[in-house]
DNA sequence: TAGATTGTTAATCGATTAACAATC
DNA sequence: TAGATTGTTAATCGATTAACAATC
């Protein structure tokens, strides 16, 4: 067991699980690979690959459930799982991730905002805490994840404080690739480049 | 010419965009292949391959020169454009972009907000209109990129408004997927997917 | 049962990497 | 010139697609 999934899957995976979601809402109760795959204008075999990456969600001649393979999805994802987040940066980005209801819901839990200099108490109901108060912070708090929202020439060196903190997960919105070793994983928005995609699709548009 | 460049590439492309930027700031006047990739930890043939599909911008024996190979690359994104862009939405992410000033130095401006029932004129300097302004609003002003920052049930909805008023460029914030037709095109940012990959590295960790 | 559809192996395709002649 | 490094062709690798036996 334990396979190693290759990234191009684990990046499909999201996106299954949004369709899925769509057709349970939908009421549907089964979708068949064909379907879902023209659904989502992949192949078939694509689907049923992916899938097989992570079991038998499947019954032949009949499809797939809709609720067992959403809750297979959930399960793979980990989103069966409670984390504890917090934010760094208090600017736009971190004051609209604050503000953001539906993270709560898919149970990641936003604990607070830190900020070198705060100057208010609170954001949408979010504490706001100095920085230099984080290692105080962590004797009373567990966190998974820290979100950087700092500006681009702040973020590594809040990436350095996070990971001397010992938190082992970092959603990064800065602009910059951080290194921190080998045993903090780092998932990145990069939001400008993706406006520069878009930007290029533009330019070269036939 | 107009050779088609694989979505792969494309993708790179801000990518190198960034680290070039990185070299230029800190006063680095060439680089080679060689060094760039083991800065990206990529490899240097992948580097050679990718600027290949758009030109020769390279010296033999030298590398590259980095002033020249950012504004190649600026070309190549069409950053070299000024673009109005237009948000949908003025809600957390709405409010963020638009009080984003990164975006104006690379000639992305913001001409407005909509909102279907403005409860304030302006954000962060940014004028809001009630959404049945829009197709008023193009009377006098000029838009290429709608930005859409809505909630995930209104998208779709804001969509084919957009469409309709003959606008050809979508950036998607709203989780969702958008059929606009095969004129428009729409670039997603899909931050939850990212959380939900972030999710799954942190429960697949070995 | 007959039809449908999975899970999985095999074949294909495209992207990445290696190699090297060209040349600065 | 000799050394370095590109641009590009060829080889390799991995991901996607096709095919089909298994089976519900």
């Amino acid at each position: 067991m334990a396979k190693v999934v290759s990234e191009a899957v684990v990046k499909r995976l999201p996106r299954y699980y949004r369709y899925i979601k769509q057709l349970e809402q939908k009421g549907k109760i089964k979708v068949s690979s064909l379907e879902l795959a023209s659904l989502m204008n992949i192949t078939a075999s694509q689907v049923r690959q992916d899938f097989c990456n992570f079991g038998e969600f499947g019954q032949q001649g009949y499809g797939y459930d809709i609720k067992k393979l959403k809750g297979e999805i959930v399960k793979i994802l980990g989103l069966n799982k409670k984390y504890n987040m917090i934010i760094f940066g208090a600017g736009n980005i971190g004051s609209a991730l604050a503000g953001y209801k539906g993270f709560i819901n898919e149970g990641f839990n936003i604990g607070g905002i830190f900020e070198v200099e705060p100057t208010k108490d609170e954001i949408h109901g979010v504490k706001i805490y100095p920085t230099n108060y984080l290692f105080e912070y962590l004797k009373e708090n567990t966190v998974d994840i820290a979100v950087i929202a700092t500006q681009s020439k702040d973020a590594e060196q809040v990436a350095e404080t996070i990971v001397k903190a010992g938190i082992k997960n970092i959603w990064n919105f800065a602009p910059i690739e951080l290194d921190c070793g080998k045993n903090v994983i780092v998932e990145n928005i990069f939001m400008s480049d993706s406006l520069y995609v878009l930007s290029y699709k533009m330019s070269h548009r036939k």
